[in-house]
RNA sequence: CGGGGUAUAGCGCAGUUUGGUAGCGCGCCUGCUUUGGGAGCAGGAUGUCGGGGGUUCAAAUCCCUCUACCCCGACCA
């Protein structure tokens, strides 16, 4: 392709509503604008990568042994109330009406569409497992769309839905997915890790994410130095710390702490470490009853651990100051365990607590040397921590890193949600009906080109990895049109470039060189020639690695196949 | 949805306090010179000052109202 025939919309001035770096620069070289809130067009540079992306994915998927298929955008009401989705997805689901009055949604996502195909067109437990998937545009209005295509109300999604006849083919699909799904992160070439998930809104058990790995990430991963385990942080088992038994045990005290409500200020005013403090939380719990949270004073609450907890409701509410001081006797910050007529749940952790420190629920008292059992009956004990970088990991080897992630995919072991609610059911081999098993799979293709960035960038611009790069190879004349032996010579090697299968982009715009150079950096392009009267009279050209510093001189004869080898390497 | 902010040329911004009929940089067009890291000079085009209403001889500027967008919180590929 040649610059005067495929337009470079690249911009110097960061706009001003471009908040991370990818969204930046996806402006800034041209591969998406803006059209509102969460909608971008997609030009010809940005459409090229997105197409990569695609591609890999396609070829992953047929090759584990999907099949492809095109559900609509626009999907009707009724199969949404058959689900019971209509109510519970809220106003994410954006609504619609036809002329007729008749309801419809933009899908979000496809499960209630697949069900409803596959009720149709499977009757046989001799027609599974199938795995059938898409490529298409999904709509969520989001709250708040932001990071541009990071997260957008419309993006592009590759989904898969497979049926099973029982758990262990799912098991079997499921697998293939992990697999196919960790190919297409090594070929797209991205440094990533699949995660053990909370399966969400969307349902299910057993699940995986896949993040790349980025600074900015939304998530937190927890992830073993020692072993495979990786999870994401809202799942990360937090293990047990114990403390050190003491030789005896301190007498309770009851002791002033005037004006003391937040752990630092009561671990400085008592000179004892955060970790020797029990923090009291109160949230809401079912019924309208209070119920009373119990954590070491250097951890924090983990909102998705506890909303698993039958005592509370979910969301996780805090109770407010009002309930506080109504439940406990005290404003927030004496709050304490002790003749607390509540349900009480501690965490692991808290519960190996000894002589500690905690509330006293009087205004400004705490009670140190606190001892369980002793002095207070412990309560039940629960995971409900966030897990901290050092930690032990739960699988007993090495100890807890946290990364920051972007999820790119996310993989469902959903059982019979959808299928049980629809009622997909087939004829088993004793010729009974049995409701179908479902597996689901998503990529979210948009937000692969920006993470991809996320990852790969500096002050220049974008690095692609070589498989998403919208051209390969930057051919770059040095004023072609003031030299007509150059203009000959650059025309010949691209077209000798072409003929040997590489995807180059020749910049024959009569600008100067520090303009294309800046230009092929922003858009970062992997490769780089560069012809110029000087190296034809030498036969070599330049050539260049985005991400190397220096340029090396390669005969103008063997440049093809040095670069072939550069890209196959 | 709650809290905060912004809206002036394609992009980034000044001008609003103190009303007098719109400007700077980048980009764009023309010409000349230049040409190995986003060139220089000269000339040029481009604005319902977010929309509507009001006050006034006069509104980008003051008042009312609506809208869009951005940032902070809960969701997700």
């Amino acid at each position: 392709m040649k610059t005067s025939q495929f337009p470079l919309n690249t911009v110097k001035e960061t706009p001003a509503d471009a908040e991370i770096t990818s969204h930046q620069l996806m402006i800034r070289a041209g591969l998406i604008r803006k059209l509102a809130a969460g909608l971008y067009t997609w030009l010809p540079l940005g459409v090229r990568v997105l197409r990569k992306v695609e591609a890999i994915v396609r070829e992953e998927m047929n090759q584990a042994g999907g099949l492809e298929v095109l559900m609509p955008v626009v999907q009707p009401a009724e199969l949404w109330k058959e689900s019971g989705r209509w109510e519970l997805y809220g106003p994410e689901l954006a609504r619609l009406n036809d002329r007729h009055q008749r309801e419809f949604c933009l899908g979000p996502t496809h499960e209630e569409i697949i069900t409803d195909m596959a009720r149709n067109e499977i009757r046989s437990y001799k027609q599974l497992p199938v795995n059938y998937y898409q490529i298409q545009t999904k709509f969520r209005d989001e709250i708040r769309p932001r990071f541009g295509v990071m997260r957008s109300r419309e993006f592009i999604m590759k989904d898969a839905y497979s049926f099973h006849i029982d758990d262990a083919c799912l098991q079997q699909t499921y697998d293939v997915m992990y697999q196919a799904y960790t190919r297409i992160f090594q070929r797209i070439g991205l440094e990533f890790r699949a995660v053990d998930a909370d399966s969400g809104a969307i349902g299910g058990n057993v699940s995986h994410e896949f993040h790349v790995l980025a600074d900015s990430g939304e998530d937190a991963i927890a992830f073993s130095t020692e072993s495979d385990y990786a999870a994401n942080i809202e799942m990360a088992e937090a293990v047990t710390l114990p403390q050190s038994k003491p030789d005896k045990l301190d007498t309770m005290e009851l002791i002033d702490t005037p004006e003391k409500h937040s752990i630092e200020e009561v671990s400085s005013y008592l000179n004892v470490t955060p970790d020797q403090i029990l923090k009291t939380l109160l949230v809401k719990g079912v019924d309208d009853s209070i119920v009373a949270l119990l954590l070491r004073g250097d951890h924090s609450l983990n909102t998705v651990k506890t909303e698993k907890l039958a005592q509370v409701t979910s969301p996780l509410t805090f109770a407010t100051d009002e309930e506080v001081v109504k439940t406990a006797g005290c404003a927030p910050g004496s709050v304490g365990p002790i003749e607390l007529d509540i349900a009480i749940v501690v965490d692991r952790s808290a519960a190996e607590l000894h002589n500690f420190v905690c509330g006293a629920n009087q205004q400004g008292k705490h009670y140190s040397g606190v001892n369980w059992n002793r002095d207070c009956p412990q309560p039940e004990i629960a995971d409900i921590r966030t897990v901290q970088d050092g930690d032990p990991s739960p699988d007993d080897k090495g100890t807890l890193t946290i990364a920051r992630g972007i999820e790119v995919g996310h993989i469902f072991q959903l059982g019979t949600k959808y299928s049980e609610a629809m009622n997909a059911v087939i004829q088993n081999e004793a010729g009974q009906s049995q409701t179908m098993m479902m597996g689901c799979y998503g990529i979210g293709i948009t937000r692969i080109v920006a993470a991809a960035i996320e990852q790969n960038h500096d002050k220049n611009g974008i690095i692609w990895p070589i498989n998403l790069a919208p051209f390969r190879v930057a051919l770059l004349p040095m004023n072609m049109h003031k030299s007509e032996r150059l203009r000959k010579a650059v025309e010949t090697l691209y077209r000798q470039m072409l003929d040997a299968g590489l995807d180059v982009l020749f910049d024959d715009r009569k600008v100067r060189a520090g303009f294309m150079f800046a230009d092929m950096e922003l858009i970062g392009i992997p490769h780089r020639v560069v012809l110029g009267d000087r190296g034809l009279d030498n036969q070599v050209v330049e050539y260049r690695r985005r991400t190397d510093s220096e340029s090396r001189e390669i005969p103008i004869s063997e440049i093809i196949g040095f670069l072939q080898e550069q890209i196959s390497a």
